[in-house]
DNA sequence: GATCTTTCATCTGTTTATCTTATGAGTTCA
DNA sequence: TGAACTCATAAGATAAACAGATGAAAGATC
């Protein structure tokens, strides 16, 4: 494969074919006519065959010239298109992202930020994903998330940590709970109360955020691995919860949300794969922290 | 469009892919790593994003360049099909040649010929056309023939002439004609006949070289514009002919064939456009020089 | 945890390819 | 015949690609 043939030869045959003639078409090309004429006889070398016939007057094709011109043409066309293909991904305008994003994200800023990114880039494929905070971290690694939404992410090898969000937490009680008839509670208010809680193992900060705010022992009657789950048994009198203040957003019937006094953040973090160049995510982070940063219109605590 | 991207640096990138390592993707390319590395560099830097994140274990692909390598290789492939298929027409293996023929010729060896280059060259496509002599040259000036067998071609400008084969005359005779009993006969035997006859417009030399066998004065009663039609005439017993010996290939019912005893020849003539480097006419004419030059089997005239 | 290995980037000088300018040979046209 | 035009060729200048050596960073090995 020695002699091989590049792109500036099919350019310069093409300009050539177009033509018909030498001059004019160096002239097209930007380079002196007798460039062109080196690197014809270079592309007639590499193929064998001659694919123009020279006159005095000009050039015309031969039949094997005729058949380079349109599928150079062809080719020509091709890489633009591939080149113009492949920046709009490397741009981060076209592809596909996978968001992973915990249950109770859903209840922050995430849809508009997610609805924001939609509206600015229409060419990308957005996939959700709802994961625990544990799962988000395997999928991460794995490759099976591009972006993940943690609550209370915890710090992790090889995934880079961004808190773009953090609320104060609110006790779940069954209507008919004592501590229903308080505006606030403090987290002593609930000791020795029955606690339907997240698993520690989908979340181990979060967990251990919940219990460092309530203060240990915590009686724990059942563990819930979604939001509305835990709401909805709480409602059915099995024990009492807290949450992150988003959580108020699920009212549901027979439950009330009042505000914990405590100084116990939990947090909304975004991950990433450390050293992620995928400009999807570049984008899609910008997305995010900005609405989240900006704060719109925080959900408050709905009475009941 | 500046920094253009050649072939070259696809091909470089293309052998990175599919290592994904530097150290082995310049081996395989037969360059220097740091060659590599600088090919790329000077890709990604056209592009505008980078195609490949580096480790210090190798490289991974970005979902740019994920894209960028199956089409790469794509247009690697187009452009190999594309340069093969050029060379096949470059070589006259492929392509469309129009062959036109004067109607005598087709009971020589031309059918041979065409049956010898159709069964070397099946890729090419081979158009026939029954022209007179005269229509040939016009064509082959027009470009509407690539080559031509003309009965007595007339230099012409801008034509180049190959006499291939020359023959005898014979005398064409109704049964009755008091001449066919005879077994050979003289142009002087003619004398005084009535002539079924080619139209000099349609082959001026034909027509002389005709003329010039039977000496002037000739009695034209009938022209006519193919040789099964002054057969058909002849044998109506409209006038007498005289015909290429390969006239007598055409026996019908009421007609006799019989030699003339004469110097005068007639001549098969190759033409081609001056200066024509179509390979397919080259191949051709190849093929039937050799089939008209090796004279196998001349047709005889058979006895009526 | 210090050393070794692997891997890619960078630097430097050399080779190769391409370009420009100038000139030549062959036609066509006046 | 001379002028105008075509493409080819020659020679020097410029830019690109190359090989080889070195360096930095991150695993791997002990």
């Amino acid at each position: 494969m020695k002699d091989p043939i590049e792109i500036r030869h099919l350019r310069c045959f093409l300009a050539l074919a177009n033509t018909l003639h030498f001059t004019r078409a160096a002239a097209n090309l930007g380079i002196a006519q007798s460039a062109l004429s080196l690197q014809l006889q270079r592309l007639e070398r590499a193929i064998g065959y001659p694919l123009v016939q020279r006159t005095t007057r000009g050039v015309t094709l031969t039949p094997a010239g005729s058949l380079l011109a349109s599928r150079a043409a062809g080719t020509l066309r091709k890489v633009e298109d591939d080149l113009e293909h492949v920046r709009r991904i490397g741009s981060g305008q076209e592809g596909i992202l996978t968001v992973g994003f915990s249950g109770s994200v859903m209840l922050t800023q995430l849809p508009l930020a997610i609805e924001s990114f939609r509206a600015s880039y229409p060419g990308v494929e957005l996939r959700l994903r709802e994961l625990t905070t544990a799962r988000q971290l395997v999928a991460l690694r794995d490759g099976a998330l591009d972006l993940a939404f943690l609550r209370d992410g915890d710090p992790s090898p090889g995934i880079t940590l961004t808190t773009l969000h953090s609320e104060r937490y609110l006790a779940i009680l069954p209507e008919r709970h004592p501590l229903a008839t308080r505006r606030k509670l403090r987290p002593a208010d609930l000791r020795g109360e029955s606690f339907v809680l997240y698993s520690r193992t989908e979340g181990a900060l979060a967990f251990d955020r919940t219990a460092d705010c309530l203060g240990a022992p915590l009686r724990i009657v059942q563990e819930a691995p979604q939001w509305p789950t835990v709401v909805r048994l709480v409602g059915a009198g099995i024990g009492v919860s807290i949450a992150p203040a988003c959580v108020a957003e699920l009212a549901m019937p027979g439950v009330v949300f009042r505000p914990l006094q405590s100084d116990a953040r939990t947090t909304v973090d975004l991950a990433v794969p450390a050293g992620a160049i995928n400009p999807l995510v570049t984008n899609f982070r910008l997305k995010a922290r900005a609405h989240f940063l900006a704060r719109p219109a925080l959900p408050t605590v709905r009475p009941v």
